[in-house]
DNA sequence: TTCTTTGTTCCGGA
DNA sequence: GTCCGGAACAAAGA
């Protein structure tokens, strides 16, 4: 799934292919994705050249030159294809191939000039496109609601320390909860809490600072890590033309129930629980 | 047919 | 008014 690391490298992958193009016609082939679409927001940016590309949590934003930004959030299987002027289809990002069946969940597609075009493909339709203003921005309820960014230095100690004064919430629940911290899903929250040898299930309020200071950490190595590595898998996406790729995320605990625990010297068993309506796995025997 | 997956939103109860 | 936890919702594949 689309998490902070998959949406920057996305983010990345299409400053590098679409910034500083023109869209010359935009294809819709669905009604609705999240939410309706909303054709004539779509028929305003015609014409318009992409300036920039950036991520704020897991949200894209394609900055256009007339001040309007589209919007957009992967939900659970949103992906982009880039078409390049050779008629060659690459991926945006390692977390998804490229399959045959692509072509029944095209549901937005872009042409810009240079022959280039661009490809919302999404299975589940979870994700949406919206085209707002820059000036909407801080009304917008995506946006305007969301905590600090793990990979800034907003997120810090004291910051968790005190947004969790007099809370009785499970760690794992904060962490998912995007007012607190934006852009983590629970994917890398369960990695996250394995890594710190927290139990998920733990409530805040018994949280010690050291261990307080080992998720802080923990979260941004893993996000940097995975960045990392899913921006270096890009490099394979060249000349690569309908063929998926090999890059594998290595999660230590996340649907890993039944196995054994991957730590080093830890003979426990990774365990499958419910918290906040998600999936959790975690190890009992190091996760106290 | 039912279950699963996700982020987000909403609602009841405390 | 605020906080917390649970449920609902979207679509489609197994």
């Amino acid at each position: 799934m689309p998490e902070l690391p998959e949406v920057e490298v996305v983010k990345r992958s299409l400053k590098k292919e679409i910034n500083t193009l023109t869209i010359q016609k935009i294809i819709i082939n669905c009604k609705k994705l999240r939410y309706l679409i909303n054709k004539k927001q779509f028929n305003n940016i015609i014409n318009r050249k992409v300036v920039n590309v950036k991520r704020r949590s897991k949200y894209l934003m394609i900055e256009l030159n007339n001040k309007q930004i589209i919007l957009v959030h992967l939900g659970m299987t949103g992906k982009f294809f880039v078409i390049n002027s050779k008629n060659e289809k690459k991926k945006t990002s390692f977390y998804y191939n490229i399959n045959k069946n692509d072509e029944k969940h095209n549901h937005i597609i872009f042409y810009f000039n240079n022959k280039i075009k661009l490809i919302y493909n999404d299975v589940r339709k979870f994700g949406f496109i919206k085209i707002i203003t820059k000036n909407e921005i801080k009304g917008n309820n995506h946006l305007s609601l969301l905590g600090p960014e793990p990979l800034s230095k907003h997120l810090n100690f004291n910051y968790f320390k005190k947004y969790i004064l007099n809370r009785n919430r499970y760690i794992k629940d904060i962490l998912m909860d995007q007012k607190f911290i934006a852009g983590l899903g629970n994917i890398y929250v369960n990695e996250i809490l394995f890594l710190s040898k927290i139990n998920p299930n733990k409530k805040v309020i018994y949280l010690k600072d050291l261990e307080i200071k080992k998720i802080i950490k923990f979260t941004k190595e893993i996000l940097i890590t995975s960045i990392r590595n899913g921006g270096s898998s890009i490099k394979d996406f060249k000349g690569v033309k309908g063929k998926s790729g090999t890059f594998q995320q290595k999660f230590n605990v996340y649907s890993k129930n039944g196995k054994s625990c991957a730590r080093n010297g830890c003979k426990g068993v990774i365990r499958k629980i419910n918290i906040s309506n998600r999936s959790t796995f975690f190890c009992k025997s190091c996760q106290k």
